[in-house]
DNA sequence: CAGAGTTTGTACTACTGGGTACAAAATTGG
DNA sequence: CCAATTTTGTACCCAGTAGTACAAACTCTG
């Protein structure tokens, strides 16, 4: 049950505050690991503020899922331009170039919330919408390489759009725990490669 | 700091009652979402007994940790037996298997843990050793065929090892998430022909 | 079977953390 | 510029949770 938005600009400013230091603390702690308390000093804002906003800490929740989903959009801006297998390696390349740091982070907001989340029933829809969302210009730019001839018409894109970003998460799971990019970059051009073998030839 | 084992049967017997009441209840709950209570209402034990085995909760996770490794080996006896693809084949297809049925439950065990401590500095190396242990069968038996001269020399068992474990995780999350196997299928689908296509020519 | 060592029951503590109450301050629109 | 509405500060509550104290019961061994 959320709470309606805020109505003035200030309103809006303390809300966003709040929900980005909720984001960021729950990135690198945990959703169970993350105290109001905590995301309240972090947002310099008070109790009375959150719960003006937010019915309860699942409501928060809620709203983090989308913040985050804004921002690994937002770290992806070649996700927005993929038409071609060459603009898929392009955006696989810009992700491991994201991560390739020695020390991380190796890990993803959104990714790590379903993680932590994927039990709870009440926020599974959520979860699936994010991910729906992510998958989205993949699955239309590979669309459009079938349309035009360039993948076997069999390729069923919304399966190919989801096993890309499967192995994005099981690559960042396992070079997070291996503290090593390796994992994430074999992992993602494995997936990048099952697309590649549905080109057609010319 | 872990404390010593049980010295007799049956403080063996209640130490195992507790970490496998434990591991299903983090596995289900999710480690912060599971209490010592809990635990030990699950178990029948008492909180005497819990902290005569464990010095404390981090303790006791590290016990699960090592606990679903072991799950997780059994559910997969094929593991055991990697010699070629036709077994690489055979293990992924038993994994798909394992969870088909619809509902669930599209998840892993050890997946499970991983996401949820992999921010824990203390939790790491664990959780490293047990995804090293899970590789290991199947990097052995790459190796195995690549001394045969079934795959090109330059494969790099452990890498493509680390590649199917993290296929086999981004495809559960996806799969946990969208409600659906074929995710799951589909990304380990892609693991598992990444490997083929290293097939040398006979 | 006695006594040392191991295991277990019960009761308690200290504290954290989500959530509430309510009034004061700020903002907006007429 | 004033009243209605929105926003914010402060103080409080209470349930749940990790962890402790300590003695009783059991178990193994000599």
């Amino acid at each position: 049950m959320s709470k309606e938005l805020p109505r003035t600009a200030k309103g809006r400013r303390t809300r966003a505050a709040i929900v980005d230091a909720a984001a960021s603390m729950m990135y690198t702690h945990g959703v169970a690991g993350t105290t109001l308390d905590d995301v309240l000093a972090a947002s310099e804002t008070g109790k009375s503020q959150l719960y003006h906003y937010f019915s309860d800490k699942s409501d928060l929740v809620e709203a983090v899922i989308a913040r985050q989903l804004e921002r690994v959009l937002a770290a992806q801006p070649r996700l927005a331009h993929i038409d071609s297998l060459e603009d898929i390696d392009a955006w696989a390349a810009e992700i491991v170039r994201n991560h390739e740091q020695p020390g991380g982070p190796f890990s993803c907001p959104l990714g790590s919330l379903a993680a932590e989340l994927k039990n709870d029933a009440a926020f599974v829809p959520s979860l699936h919408a994010a991910f729906r969302r992510w998958e989205q210009p993949l699955e239309q730019g590979l669309r459009r390489m079938i349309d035009r001839g360039e993948l076997d018409v069999s390729t069923d894109p919304a399966a190919a759009a989801a096993t890309l970003i499967a192995s994005l998460q099981g690559g960042m799971l396992i070079a997070r725990i291996a503290g090593d990019v390796h994992p994430l970059r074999d992992t993602l051009d494995a997936a990048v490669a099952a697309v590649r073998r549905r080109r057609t030839r010319h």
